[in-house]
DNA sequence: CTAATGTCTCTAGCAACTATAGCTTCAAGG
DNA sequence: CCTTGAAGCTATAGTTGCTAGAGACATTAG
């Protein structure tokens, strides 16, 4: 039995994020020692492992929990995985085509930049006027931040 | 002078937005009408265009916030700025190497799922098991929701 | 003049966590 | 056996960048 540091440890995920996933209800509550620590066995591992795998491959935890279902259910069809897994690809696809755009832009940006006064500056130039722009990156409803 | 419709339409940001970005103090408190309505002028839609292109760009609102501060004093050297914009740069980069790997795994799931039942899915197997995979899309740290 | 639209403030919510505070429990060393 | 420090517990609030709703006032078109 692995204790909730060992579990998140070995699955590579972080402990307050564990007890989150089990506040939310990816992961089933946790039996508990006699002293109220929860404890977990290797199917719970497993379980942690492919959400953390999923997040890694960009899968929201809404579609994780689609999938985790589906799993749960090995007799239904495949078809409803796979189309989740080809949706995931098709949006990772569109962000790919956006992130390129914008590569292409700060690019040119930067290499425009002759380091003189800001005045000057076509960062702060470019960034105030979006017809100096090569590429129509405009609002694609929002791709941005980390 | 604009109301905050018109500047929200003329920019192409939405108005709570507009107000959201005067409360975190991006934009100045904006002058007020008999009525107590918001008005605006040229510098606004400027310094809001401003914006917008940038977050379009990804920038984070911090990044910006630094940014309408160097552009807000132009007789500064463009280094800063420019350091700005390297670090967004690289930032896109990053994630665009990211994305691709995940695009070649994704990939890899979707062709491979043969539509048999759930047991013999690849989705869900290969999610099961980071080691079913080609490359190592691993926790460079989140990267992942739209 | 009224009805429709626009604007005001304020609060709460979204994803997916992360951090903090103030406890209790556990494992190891002396 | 006892203490100490790490690890665990709960509960709450914060993060980023908005978006949505409620209920009240302002403006404008017909």
């Amino acid at each position: 039995m692995l204790t909730i540091g060992k579990l998140g440890a070995q699955a590579g995920v972080k402990v307050p994020t564990i007890r989150y996933y089990e506040q939310i209800g990816l992961l089933p509550e946790a039996g508990r020692s006699a002293g109220n620590q929860r404890l977990y066995g290797r199917k719970a591992l497993e379980r942690l492992a492919f959400i953390r795998h999923a997040r890694d491959l960009g899968f929201t935890l809404e579609a994780i929990r689609d999938l985790l279902s589906l799993s749960d259910n090995p007799e239904q069809p495949c078809v409803a995985a796979d189309a989740i897994a080809r949706a995931q690809l098709a949006e990772v696809e569109r962000r790919l085509a956006r992130l390129t755009a914008l590569k292409a832009e700060l690019e040119r940006m930067v290499v425009q930049c002759a380091g003189g006064k800001i005045a000057d500056c076509r960062v702060i130039e470019v960034l105030g006027d979006h017809s100096l722009c090569s590429t129509d990156h405009r609002h694609p409803e929002s791709e941005a931040s980390p």
